[in-house]
RNA sequence: GUGGGCGUAGCCGAGAGGUUUAAGGCGCCAGGUUGUGGCCCUGGAGAACGAGGGUUCGAAUCCCUCCGCUCACCCCA
C-alpha cells in the first residue's frame, strides 16, 4: 500500500475550511495593505539557497530536498519563501518600479527534518516581502500585517517578540565580544555551542541546554552594540510599534536561524504555548540580501506565517470556521425517463447559478432521499414517471418536511 | 541525527498465549409492502490483527528486525 511520504499529508475536504479561511483572511488583508501575489518556482537553484540562508544554517547543512536533475543541475525545493521573491526581483527588474515594492506569496516549503507536532517535510506558508525601502516605518507595516492576520483570524493572547541584530557594520564588534564571553566559560557550553561558537556564534544565544540558558542571561545584547543608523532604526522603529498599539517585548535571545536578517527580527506566538515550535510566524529586515543575489543594494523586510500551525491554532483556540455551504438542490428520480430529465434539469439548474447533485445511482428513492438529506441538500426534487408525465416535479423542503409540485420549468423560481 | 510511546476493518476500539472460524460502536449497503430522508428495528459487506522472521503443540497476544505513526530534543513555520 502506497502512503504518503514522511511528514505530508493529504489535505482533505474536512480540513479544507481552515485552509480557505486562513488564505482568504490573508488574502484579504493583502489587498488592505496593497500587497500583491507573487507564485515563484517550487524549486530553484541550489546555490541561492545556499548563499542566502548561509552555509552553516540547520536548513542548509541538513534539511535541504537537493538533487541533480538530468540536465546536471544542482535543484533544491524551495525550504523557505524570501530568497526565491527576492531572485524574482532581480531578475525581472523590479527595482524600476516605485518602491517599496509589496509581495506576498502562498507556497509549500520543503525541508527534510523529523516531523512532529506542527512541523512537516512539506508544509505551506504564507508571507509577505516589502522591498526596496529601508525605513523602519515599513518594517512597523509588516509587522502590523503580521498582527492584523492573526487577530483577523481569531487568535488570542498574541504575543510579540522584538530584537535587532545589527548591520554589517555594528554586528562584528557585537559578535566578537559575544565570542569573547562565550570563549571565557567555553567548558560548560554544551558540545554543539562549542561548535557553533567557532562557525554561527549567534546561534548560541538560541540554545535552550540549561547551563548554556544560564550563560545567556549574562550574556552581551545585540542592541547594546548597534551602530548609531541601527540604533535610530530600532528607536523609531519601536515608537511606530507604539503608535500602531502593537503590545512588544524585546527578546534578546532572538536571533532567527537565517543568515540574512539585519536589524529588526521578530516573532509571533500564541500565548500560554510551550514547547519549541511556538512561533506561528516571523520575520525581519535582510538589508544585504538582495546584493548578496547580484541585484543592486535593495533592502528588504517580510514575514512568514505557516498554515498548519494557523490550523492548529485555531482548533485549539476553538475558533468557528464558515463552513463551505452545501448543494441548494439534490435531484432524485425514479425510473429511465426521469432520470433524462433530471440529468436535463440539473445541468438547468447549475447554468441559473443553483447548486445541484444529481443522484446518478438507479437505487430506492428512499435511498436517494438519504443521500439528499446527508448532502445537506437544502431541497429535494423528485422527478417519477407521474411527473414525466405532467412536465412537473416534486420540490421539497428537508428542513420542513414540506413538498409541493411545480412546472418543471418553474423550478428556478420556485427557489429564488 | 538522538530518545520515549504506539501500530487490530474507512474511523473509534475490546482482546494480553488456547471455545476468536477476532467483540462492540460509528460510518457504509440493503430491507421494515406499493414513489420519500433525518428517529427506531433487522440483516449484510468489510480486518487473518503494520511487514518479515523466530519461540511454542498452539500467537493479534512472547522475542527480534524492519517499516510506519506520534511526542520530545536539535531547529524551524
Amino acid at each position: 500500500m502506497y502512503q504518503a511520504p514522511r511528514g505530508t499529508s493529504d489535505i482533505l475536504p474536512p480540513e479544507q475550511g481552515y485552509w480557505s479561511y486562513i488564505k482568504q483572511t490573508a488574502a484579504a488583508i493583502c489587498d488592505l495593505y496593497g500587497y500583491q501575489r507573487i507564485d515563484t518556482p517550487a524549486f530553484e537553484d541550489a546555490r541561492l539557497f545556499v548563499r542566502s540562508i548561509g552555509e552553516d544554517t540547520d536548513i542548509v547543512e541538513k534539511e535541504m530536498y537537493s538533487f541533480e536533475d538530468k540536465g546536471g543541475d544542482q535543484i533544491t525545493l524551495r525550504p523557505e519563501g524570501t530568497a526565491p521573491v527576492c531572485r524574482a526581483y532581480v531578475e525581472h527588474g523590479m527595482h524600476n518600479l516605485p518602491q517599496p515594492v509589496r509581495l506576498y506569496y502562498m507556497a509549500a516549503i520543503f525541508r527534510y527534518e523529523r516531523p512532529q507536532a506542527g512541523r512537516y517535510r512539506e508544509h505551506h506558508q504564507f508571507g509577505v516581502e516589502a522591498l526596496g525601502d529601508a525605513d523602519p516605518a515599513l518594517d512597523a507595516e509588516v509587522i502590523d500585517m503580521a498582527w492584523q492576520l492573526y487577530v483577523n483570524l481569531g487568535l488570542k493572547g498574541l504575543t510579540l517578540s522584538l530584537n535587532s541584530i545589527g548591520c554589517s557594520n555594528c554586528r562584528p564588534r557585537y559578535l566578537e565580544s559575544l565570542k569573547a564571553y562565550y570563549t571565557q566559560h567555553k567548558e560548560s557550553l554544551c558540545p554543539d555551542c562549542k561548535r557553533r561558537l567557532a562557525k554561527n556564534t549567534l546561534r548560541l544565544l538560541d540554545c535552550k541546554n540549561p547551563t548554556c540558558l544560564a550563560l545567556t542571561e549574562q550574556a552581551p545584547r545585540s542592541i547594546d552594540y548597534l551602530c548609531p543608523e541601527c540604533a535610530d532604526h530600532f528607536d523609531r522603529l519601536r515608537s511606530y510599534l507604539n503608535l500602531l498599539n502593537l503590545p512588544f517585548s524585546l527578546s534578546h535571545r532572538l536571533v532567527r536561524g537565517l543568515d540574512y536578517y539585519t536589524r529588526t527580527v521578530f516573532e509571533i506566538a500564541p500565548e500560554g504555548e510551550t514547547g519549541s515550535q511556538v512561533a506561528i510566524g516571523g520575520g525581519g529586515r535582510y538589508d544585504n540580501l538582495i546584493e548578496q543575489l547580484g541585484g543592486k543594494p535593495t533592502p528588504g523586510v517580510g514575514f512568514g506565517t505557516g498554515i498548519e500551525r494557523l490550523a492548529l491554532n485555531l482548533k485549539k483556540q476553538d475558533v468557528a470556521i464558515p463552513n463551505s455551504p452545501p448543494p441548494t438542490v439534490f435531484v432524485a428520480y425514479l425510473g429511465k425517463e426521469a432520470k433524462d430529465e433530471a440529468m436535463k434539469l440539473t445541468s438547468r439548474l447549475r447554468k441559473s447559478r443553483i447548486s445541484a447533485i444529481a443522484s446518478l445511482s438507479e437505487r430506492s428513492l428512499k435511498a436517494q432521499l438519504k443521500q439528499a438529506n446527508i448532502s445537506g441538500a437544502r431541497y429535494a426534487i423528485i422527478i417519477g414517471e407521474d411527473e414525466v408525465k405532467s412536465k412537473t416535479v416534486v420540490l421539497r423542503n428537508m428542513a420542513k418536511g414540506e413538498q409541493q409540485t411545480v412546472p418543471i420549468d418553474k423550478v428556478a423560481e420556485a427557489l429564488r
